[in-house]
DNA sequence: ATATTTTATGTAATCCATTACACTTACATT
DNA sequence: AATGTAAGTGTAATGGATTACATAAAATAT
């Protein structure tokens, strides 16, 4: 393979002009420049990466830390991430956690090892201090989760606010016995969710049974199997919400499983909006989130931290969408 | 941040015997090495890596070129790849081309500008000269898709069979006129699922009319519309052989649309088994591909590429599976 | 006691491109 | 004509680790 002083000799110039012409080919005289590029096609050269990444200790590439990147949601924002990672002459590098804490960990060193200029976290179940230390030292931006009390730059919807939105229009549409099966507790994002919930019973003074909240894990097999628990109670609920769609076409197929009929017998909510969602039936009502803008915020975000800018604010709350469709009936049904 | 000639002097030592206690410890004296590791830890010391990718000149990076990162069939086989690949010290560069040709041949450079050791290739649109080309430089395998007429190292089912299988289950249920939607002719999968349809059908003695050839591009809206279509004409069909399952959904949807019925008016199979298929209802009748298998063999004949190793053979075909459900009824129906 | 081997460590070249700084030449200004 | 300025190019240091080879010291063999 060929380098680049292969090149400076070939063109009888030095190397320095050889760089040059990669680097700012208008310093360099029109003929010179001619001369060398064409001396590089000869030689079918190519800069090696490697070499420029340990001169400008940058390595233009990204980590993105996936909790789970079969999860059509996850890898929706990522392709927002990439394409702008892209556009803007970054790679990146793919850290896909399964839902493993040791992954995730994994994956933080790599920022200290230089493998990656920055680094976007889709999952944050590490404790806050290893992150805000980590962040005090590279660039790290928080897509879709969040942590408590922290300042770190963050690209999210209002879950809160989007749960309650879900709840209300359960509420709207006259149930009054509604359940919740949530996300796993230890995920920020559940617990908002299960508080937007409860403010939305608590604002229409619905009182919420216990056993109506039942902790999930945004898997489908849990859904069903919470949903049927669900229909054996004492009192069963008429509409459910759930923290994912997912979970949200779990609990149909359970309903259904027992003969009973969704919208009709009890109506559901999901969450996220998956392409699933729209395709399934009955078609599931949930909250739609901006996922590619999402990825692409996060990672116009990261370009900034990168390139030293200050952020006018590090908190960013996209708007979401409730997306009513089949799965919970209309108002005057 | 530290670097090993600080560690060197800190520990008065030569920066050879810093680099040694790292990358061959058993040749370092045990008490030098407790010195120089109590000195790393005091400085805080990490390797940077981009200098021994320079010195080695290898990356431990490999690049993944995806059509579509949203579709769980390829993240499946993405978390096959990764799963070997990090087991193996090597991280996974992200190349999600969205079905767009020149996005996948930008990614196939990354590998002549030294940014990976390797490439795995789950879509090859591109030309077969400049990837056999690329293959003869660098290690290449290609999973899923193959080129016709070349020998490059590939990991995938059996297409023709797979698909001649789908069909045939559907004639010996009875089914005399039956269509097939196919995905995008430019892609060798889609001719080989033709193929295997067109087999069938002639080993049964069946005529194809070629109305019941419909191309289609892998995607739910053209499923859906292809089939409306077959709705529509002057004999329909009584069953459909969907190139993947996204378009079975979609003709299955389309069918709906109609007030007609699967499996009772229309029988439908798909191909892939993408988790949907088993939610879905009707479920899907479909062909199952080991998906993380053929990301684990990829990775695993990637490495030995890498390491220079011979290959035994070059096409590995996997066990592929007809997977019955709802949606072609069963034979007693 | 001497020769030989083994073990541990150091020296210095190397990987390849970038870039601060120095230099030359041509042209413009006064 | 003398000086200043700009454009174009070259020289050489630099980034941080790896490793072939050399050397010193210790262990073993004769």
């Amino acid at each position: 393979m060929a380098k680049m002083s292969d090149v400076a000799k070939k063109a009888n110039v030095s190397i320095a002009t050889v760089s040059r012409v990669f680097s700012s080919p208008e310093t360099v005289a029109e003929e010179t420049k001619k001369k060398v590029l064409k001396v590089v096609e000869e030689l079918n050269y190519t800069p090696n990466v490697l070499a420029r990444q340990l001169r400008k200790m940058e390595t233009k590439t990204i980590v993105v830390v996936v909790p789970d990147i079969t999860n059509t949601f996850f890898s929706r924002v990522l392709r927002g991430i990439e394409t702008i990672a892209r556009e803007n002459g970054y790679r990146v590098l793919l850290g896909d956690t399964e839902n493993d804490i040791t992954l995730e960990n994994e994956y933080l060193k790599t920022l200290y090892e230089k493998h990656a200029d920055g680094l976007i976290l889709l999952t944050a179940r590490t404790d806050r201090i290893t992150i805000e230390k980590l962040s005090e030292n590279y660039p790290v931006v928080l897509a879709c989760e969040y942590l408590e009390g922290s300042n770190l730059p963050t690209v999210s919807i209002d879950n809160i606010s989007a749960a309650r939105k879900a709840t209300e229009h359960l509420i709207k549409l006259g149930h009054r016995r509604i359940a919740h099966i949530t996300g796993p507790m230890n995920v920020i994002l559940s617990r908002d969710r299960l508080k937007g919930y409860k403010q939305a019973m608590e604002s229409y003074e619905l009182e919420v049974d216990p056993i109506l909240i039942q902790e999930g894990d945004f898997y489908y097999k849990t859904g069903y199997n919470l949903m049927l628990k669900l229909l054996f109670i004492e009192n069963p609920p008429t509409a459910v919400f759930a923290a994912n769609d997912e979970m949200a076409i779990g609990a149909i197929k359970a309903i259904q499983s027992q003969g009973l009929k969704v919208p009709e017998d009890i109506a559901i909510v999901g969450f996220d909006n998956i392409k699933m969602s729209a395709i399934f039936s009955p078609s599931l009502t949930t909250i739609g989130q901006p996922t590619y803008k999402i990825g692409e915020k996060a990672m116009n975000l990261l370009l900034d931290l990168i390139r030293g800018k200050k952020l006018s604010k590090n908190q960013f709350v996209l708007d979401d969408k409730l997306i009513i469709r089949e799965s919970c009936g209309f108002k005057n049904d």
